[in-house]
Order: structure tokens, then C-alpha cells, then sequence
DNA sequence: ATTATTTGTAACTATAATAGTTACAAAAGG
DNA sequence: CCTTTTGTAACTATTATAGTTACAAATAAT
């Protein structure tokens, strides 16, 4: 993957879990990561939505609305990545070719079976997992 | 992945195995692909360099070097992109907070094993096993 | 030897995704 | 009512990839 929005999205949540019921604000999490409140406010959207996390304008945010072990990398990859692939394929293959106009489906069924173990193991690690490094 | 190198590389190999004995010119093949032959030379020139196929200057590429079975997707993947890593994570984090000062390790360690897992998956795949699906 | 053809590569442009930043309305606690 | 923070929009900067043009060097074939 490209991005870094999943490691960013479990620094965030590490420092809210590590913080437990003490408010947090975006400008405190980001002077962990060394960015700015704005991209934390905007990874923090994408996991409250997922219910992750509650926020309190005026206060930052409360602390997990779900137990650390409850919460997998891959949830937290579905809530902050659009995509859900983890390699690509090139489109646009000539049709007329008989191995242009197969390879699409043919590379698609191979990296579904690699990807599904890929996300297997991103769903056997959870937030608790990661915390447990930092205590 | 966010790039295609792969998935070409794939497409390019393939089309290359199928003719056998036959001379392929990087102009077939781009056709092929739908695209240019200056980028397909590219590829081509990371697969020679990994022994893969053979060129020649005027004719153009001979065929596979090694047999398609003998060619794992992990192998045709180190070829072609200069990154190792599927997972990208942040740096720059801020040393004086004891998340920050940890997370890279933490989350290298996290990935390492999920990324061998996926190696492990496309080390299982051969080029023999995605042409049998052209034949 | 000469010629025609293709690789191999450099240099460049275009496109798209990510990262980083600024700004501000809306919400809500006190 | 005031202060603080979220939530989001709009923008810029940066980087990686993809696509293209051009041409020297290599080499098979005559």
C-alpha cells in the first residue's frame, strides 16, 4: 500500500486508547506524529464514523467507543482507505488479443486468493496488540 | 500495490511464453497491453536483467530464459519494483512522546509478518500457472 | 560492409494520489 | 454568551506512476 493512513490512523488510536478516559484533542495527537491537526481531525472522521471513537466538540476526543481488542488492522484499514485492494491491475488490455482479453480476469481471481490472506492476517492483529508494545 | 508494474510484467511474460521459439518485438507486445513499447522495453530491461527472457537487438525477445514454472510472482515482483515493502509506514514521528518514539518499530514488526505472509502467497504462484489459464 | 530493425535508455510531460496547510462555520461545554 | 474544538472544504506541494518522444548502439541479414 502507498499511504500511510493506516499506520497514521493506528498512531491516532493508540494515543486515545493510551489516554483512556482523559479527553484528547487532534492538536495533542498530532504533535505525537509530527503533522498537523487538520489531517488528524480528517483520519479521526473516517473513525468515528466506524464508531471507533467518540468525539466531544469542545472537548477533542473521549476515548474509544469500542474495546482495543474489538478493533482489528483491518477495520481500521476499511474505515480510512478507499480502496479495498491491495495490488492493481492495468484495464484497458486490447480485446482483441486473446491474452489481453483475459488477463484482467485471470490476474483478478490470483491477487483475490493472495489479498484474502493478506487481510486474513491484518484481521488477527488487533489495537490491543499494538498498545500492549507501548506499556 | 498502487503501481501496475506487476500486473504488466505478468501480461508481458505471459504474451512472451505463448509464442515460444517465436521472436516477439516490444511493439507486439505493447499492442497487446494497449500501451507504448518504450514502457514495455522498461520492464523488459528489469526482466532480462533478472534473467528471465532473452533479447536480442533486431530480432527482439527470443523467449523465457527459465521455465514458466520456474518463475514465481514474488520473483517477476523483486524484478520489477524497487520497494520491497506492501505497507508504508509514516516516519517523522515525535521522539520526545513515548507513542511516537516507538511506533515505527512497533508497526514494522506488525507488517513484517503480515508482509511474509503475502510473499509467501505469491512465491506459491508461477507464470506456468497463469498461462495455463491462456491455453 | 551496408542496411534495416529493434533494443536499451534518457529525458521529458501528464496524471493522479497522498500529504500538508489554511480557514472557518457549527457544535457544545462551561 | 464565550471559548474551544470538531468537522470539512478548498487549496498547494510533493511524489510516484504512466505515458511519450527521441536516438544511439547493437545486430541479424543481405
Amino acid at each position: 500500500m502507498y499511504s500511510t493512513k493506516l499506520s497514521v490512523s493506528i498512531h491516532i488510536l493508540s494515543v486515545i486508547a493510551l489516554m483512556g478516559e482523559k479527553p484528547v484533542t487532534s492538536e495533542y495527537i498530532a504533535s505525537s506524529i509530527n503533522t498537523n491537526p487538520a489531517l488528524v481531525r480528517r483520519l479521526m472522521s473516517r473513525l468515528k464514523r466506524a464508531k471507533f471513537i467518540e468525539t466531544s466538540t469542545k472537548l477533542g476526543v473521549m476515548g474509544l467507543a469500542k474495546e482495543a481488542k474489538d478493533i482489528t488492522l483491518l477495520d481500521i484499514f476499511f474505515a480510512v482507505e478507499d480502496q479495498t485492494d491491495l495490488f492493481s491491475i492495468h484495464g484497458n488490455t486490447n480485446q482483441n488479443c486473446p491474452i489481453g482479453a483475459k488477463i484482467e480476469i485471470t490476474l483478478k481471481d490470483v491477487y483475490d486468493d493472495i489479498q484474502n490472506a493478506t487481510k486474513q492476517k491484518l484481521a488477527a492483529v488487533t489495537l490491543a496488540d499494538i498498545i500492549k508494545e507501548f506499556k
